[in-house]
DNA sequence: ATAGGTTCCGTACCGTAGTACGGAGTCAAG
DNA sequence: CTTGACTCCGTACTACGGTACGGAACCTAT
């Protein structure tokens, strides 16, 4: 049973986060037992689940059609979301790779050792 | 000699966004030749090393700078900038990867042919 | 039983990166 | 020489994902 703060907490993010995921409709509130919500390791796993989620890159309101998703029966929708974000995740980590390439290019060129230009503007032409 | 519309399309953004980098000091603002201002290739190949620049995570303010280096001598800066970019860059293209990976068999999992559940939740657990 | 730390809740504000609006000026074609 | 498209400019608004504020209620240790 976790207060607010220790839940927070537990996701590694602030309590202001906890209440807009809450408004925002990916937290449930709990009731209240005397003044004060509390919350199990369900919420934690869910809230780990966003941030997650997040990283991979899904708005919080995909986020909170997914873990509506999970409660139902609808396969098909879930799967459809899923290899819509696999598919612009391997666009991304492709056009993160060029970029990557580019300042790696970008750095060695403009080493210490070395001379010539510092081809800033130029470091992305290739 | 492009007006504008020209020069925003030639960079494909919006003429709203030219103005917004010029406030922003990523664009210069050229005279006026009788109410209209021109701009030349040498703002086009600026306004598209910022959309890279952006598509490789820098922010504006960081685009501003590296552009105000690319007019200077400091190779030390444009490097610093580049590694750091570059290391940033490593980290989120490996977490990306993962995400992708975790997506994909939840994808695989919930396919059609399959029975067995659906685990949206426990997709990113692994 | 009281002080200090939390929680509760509504509302307001923030940074980032644009996007829209509206009135006045300009320019090219018919 | 007017019409229609485009430009200029300031100001306001948007979406997204939070973050902060402030007063009241609550909980814990002394």
């Amino acid at each position: 049973m976790l207060t607010i703060g220790e839940f927070a907490a537990a996701g590694s993010v602030g309590v202001e986060t906890i209440r807009f995921y809450q408004r925002r409709g990916l937290l449930r509130t709990p009731a209240r037992e005397g003044g004060i919500r509390h919350y199990g390791q369900e919420d934690v796993r869910r809230l780990r689940f966003i941030r997650q989620a997040q990283a991979a890159g899904f708005t919080l309101e995909e986020i909170r059609e997914l873990l509506e998703l999970d409660a139902g029966e609808d396969r098909r929708r879930a799967r459809e979301l899923a290899t819509a974000r696999v598919a612009a995740l391997d666009a991304k980590i492709a056009e993160l790779q060029r970029a990557r390439d580019a300042l790696g290019r970008l750095a060695r060129e403009c080493g210490e050792g070395s001379t010539g230009p510092c081809p800033i503007l130029a470091s992305f032409d290739v």
